[in-house]
DNA sequence: AATTCACGCAACCGCCCAGGC
DNA sequence: TGCCTGGGCGGTTGCGTGAAT
């Protein structure tokens, strides 16, 4: 069985490679006339040669305004690490968090540098293998560096539990710096519209709170926080399974409750509070 | 100046999931 | 209830560009 591709048309006459400026200004006027969403019908109605998938990559990578791109700053390297080492590769959850970025644009730069410098962060603060001896202590070091560094990582009053924090778009798009200044060509498109009346919050959104939670945790301080991310990093990467095993079987929503915990939250620090002491047993 | 190499990033591929019928 | 479809996501690829030789 299987589907088929979503160009089903067996690639004839799909254009594939970089897109043109002018393509992007047909896709970006086609948007702004009706939204994004119902991306089949972007190629039928405007004539590009184009998948659907590629139109809406092409958008939600690129054109989607509001997008800011390259020179992450350390608050938002602190911001990957932690999350990766919460969350995994969920890119998306990731660069829910941090709503001027993309999925795409989080995992190319995880994958190009980040990875390798909490590798060798890591190794510098672990030089010793033994791990059940020295979790406890890692932990609580690294925990506490983290916390110290970054005490509103998240916004205790306005996060919640649930283990998807998304923005709303919509609020973002009010609330941010509307056209970061870049010179390439793509980033230029964009300006020639404006998407204020159409835009509406995507289906996963969440609240606006959530969205202001997100922007505080984007007051990380220096570079120490990059070091203290990581040291975060590999304390939870210790912890992980430890702790779901105690916990529960969600693991990015009790590691999340978790760092929360840390770094002084409400209700879900209470909760992960008992989390870490049944860990602290169960080790 | 020419060639090779490494890196960064845009884009594609394929799988998964949710919603509609 | 099961199938179909669109949309979303993570992994991977391949091209462009700058550095090194």
């Amino acid at each position: 069985m299987g589907r088929p591709p979503c160009c089903d048309n067996g690639g004839v006459g799909v254009k594939k490679g970089p897109w043109k400026p002018e393509e992007d200004i047909i896709l970006v006027s086609y948007i702004q006339q009706h939204g994004p969403g119902n991306w089949r019908s972007v190629p039928e109605n405007t004539g590009l040669m184009r998948c659907s998938k590629s139109c809406r990559l092409r958008w939600t990578n690129y054109l989607r305004p509001g997008i800011k791109r390259g020179n992450f700053t350390p608050h938002e390297e602190g911001i990957i690490i932690h999350l990766q080492a919460l969350l995994g590769n969920k890119w998306a959850a990731i660069a829910s968090y941090l709503p001027q970025r993309t999925d795409n644009d989080i995992k190319n730069y995880w994958n190009t540098h980040l990875k390798k410098k909490v590798k060798r962060l890591q190794q510098q603060q672990q030089p010793q293998t033994d791990h059940h001896h020295s979790f406890h202590t890692t932990n609580s070091n690294a925990a506490a560096a983290a916390a110290t560094s970054c005490p509103n990582y998240y916004n205790p009053s306005s996060s919640s539990s649930s283990s998807t924090h998304i923005h709303s778009s919509h609020e973002s798009m009010q609330s941010m710096e509307p056209y970061p200044s870049n010179e390439a060509t793509t980033n230029t498109i964009p300006k020639l519209f404006q998407f204020q009346t159409w835009m509406k919050p995507s289906p996963a959104s969440a609240s606006a709170a959530n969205y202001n939670g997100a922007m505080a945790m984007q007051e990380f301080q220096d570079d120490q926080e990059v070091a203290a991310a990581a040291a975060m990093a590999s304390s939870i990467d210790a912890c992980k399974d430890h702790t779901c095993a105690v916990i529960g079987d969600d693991k990015s929503s009790s590691l999340e409750m978790m760092m929360a915990a840390k770094m002084g939250h409400g209700e879900a620090g209470f909760l992960i509070n008992l989390a870490e002491f049944a860990l602290v047993i169960a080790v």
